[in-house]
DNA sequence: ATGAAAGCGCTAACAA
DNA sequence: TTGTTAGCGCTTTCAT
């Protein structure tokens, strides 16, 4: 164990098979025909061996690697989880293996990944990243590996992107707490970035405006996209002179960080302050209050990248680049 | 894009800097003394080049990838996650990347995994499934692929594995619920098979036992790992002619989904049923009313294999194989 | 201090 | 219908 075996090789095979590597090669792919009485030969020493080709070796060749890189931030965030199963719904029938690469949403992680990725020769990246989006990537595109980006508004330079429709989503919860008489809406957002969460707070503002409010910058606080950094978030906001009686998160984990901090305030949810959050992962709905929220759907976006990624490897490879998009839906639940 | 573009070789690099490619090998490896003047030359080529080495050549030469392989059932599950996240967390600073492999615990597929997997040549694998562990894993062993098994009780016949309590965390969930005057205990695990699930209800019957009680087998039912599955093995026991005033589920996603079906028929937890889970996932203190559930430290057992790993990958690849187990802790909340 | 040459295991022209 | 010959891009003896 731990010690390095040898393989049989193609050679081993065909010397037994009294045949070329060559014919062995063709045996096992088709891609030329072979007399059936040499065919069933190589088959049986084949069996016999237990041989199958070395994958690496194979890709050194064929330049392929039937390997996809997912790039994100967390893993341990359940909305991940559900994008990486999607991708593989549709990338495993395909043949394809899926390396998961956490960034911790840190820019420096980001591109060294995908930089590691351009050299292990993946065949495709799926990257949600929340910063600099395109340089970020560059490194793939200028190998030509495909790329999807999750959360970009529109496909652009060449790149494929899905995602979902954060601004309206945004901005229906917002106008939903709004028609429920919420005066002062805080908003709990991430880090500074240019993605998804950016878009949310576009949609909450824009809606706000709608309503002939002011956004009141004050009101959007930052936090790490995590439950304790919704906690503090939700304190920040807690701790203005006049705080809001209502908070939008820019995803659950957060909210969830939210009423945490809430609750241990003493404060009622919904009727001291209500909470809605984004995504509607599964643990949204077993929270308690039931967390309203804006679905998202992940692992619909998950297979809709795989199916970007695929067809950029298959079959036209020299389409225009294309967005996927997906409605994001209110539901409302307990909290608001 | 799309479109494989020509990387920059190292044989490009050493004509440029007019050295041979034995010599930018050394540079970048660091492998053997190069004359500082030589040095800075190919540097400053590599640079200008950005040239980076062809991971999958260097690997068919190095007979190394780097590549760990985590064969588990759903990535959906969030004990997983935490699981994966922990094994990144002492490989990543390794080198080494991870592919996740999603299986349903299905052996067909767990074998072909497998399989594959050393097909690709991965340094290692981290592996958890229900069924035959010995055997699915065989072709890695007789390749000379370091593997860890979770939820195996102990190492044997050469293989690594991490382990929770599985036994003793159900056995006192099962005191604890005999202690609060529980009569009939149900217990909804998953699928037959010889993993942990099979030591918690065994832990179950032991409990059972020790308290002078027999176990009814009746009490004992089969459902899929999904909270669906949980909804199904909660409404089987519900319509036994006595059915149990308290269940232990096998995981908490079961958990989550048996609490489902409690409620919708009417039933308030844990006045008329008591629940309980395993694994302490995050949904589990989110849940209403909070999952009462028998922590396991995925994080930590994910971290275990991956040192468990690194060290047949470098350390002393020949050391009898080891087992580390983790202590599991009842988490009394609201279900029970 | 450096280079030449062999080869990791496979596939794919090109021949026959 | 099958085989011979080149590599894929790198690391590593073995020489010098």
């Amino acid at each position: 164990m731990g010690l390095r075996r040898k393989h049989v090789t193609i050679a081993e095979v065909a010397a037994r098979a009294g045949v070329s590597p060559t014919t062995v090669s063709h045996v096992l792919s088709g891609r030329r025909h072979v007399a059936e009485a040499t065919r069933a030969q190589v088959l049986a020493v084949v069996e016999e061996l237990q041989y199958r080709p070395n994958e690496l070796a194979r890709s050194m060749v064929t330049q392929r690697t039937s390997t996809i890189a997912l790039i994100i931030p967390d893993i341990t965030n359940p909305f991940y989880p559900a994008v990486a199963r999607g991708l593989q719904d549709v990338l495993t029938p395909a043949g394809y293996y899926g390396i998961v690469c956490n960034t911790d949403g840190d820019p420096a992680i980001e591109r060294r990944t995908v930089e590691q990725m351009v050299h292990r020769r993946v065949d495709g990246i799926g990257f949600a990243g929340y910063y600099q989006h395109q340089s970020t990537v560059a490194p793939a595109l200028a190998a030509g590996i495909p790329v999807v980006l999750f959360g970009s508004r529109d496909a652009r330079r060449g790149i494929d992107a899905v995602t979902a429709n954060d601004l309206g989503g945004a901005e229906s919860a917002t106008r939903y707490l709004l028609d429920r008489g919420y005066e002062r809406i805080g908003f709990v957002t991430g880090p500074a970035g240019d993605g998804p969460p950016a878009l949310r707070v576009t949609g909450y503002r824009r809606a706000l405006r709608a309503a002939g409010r002011r956004p009141d910058p004050k009101l959007v606080v930052r936090a790490p996209f995590s439950r304790d950094g919704g906690a503090a978030g939700m304190a920040e906001l807690l701790a203005l002179p006049r705080p809001p009686r209502a908070v939008l998160c820019t995803n659950d984990v957060v909210a969830i960080g939210a009423m945490d901090e809430a609750r241990r305030r003493g404060l009622r949810i919904p009727e001291d302050v209500a909470v809605v959050g984004f995504d509607d992962i599964d643990a949204a709905s077993l929270a308690y209050p039931a967390l309203s929220t804006v679905a998202v759907p992940a692992r619909e976006e998950g297979r809709a990248c795989g199916r970007l990624l695929l067809h950029r490897l298959t079959d036209e490879p020299q389409q225009p680049p294309q967005a996927v998009s997906f409605d994001c839906t209110l539901v409302p639940r307990d909290s608001a």
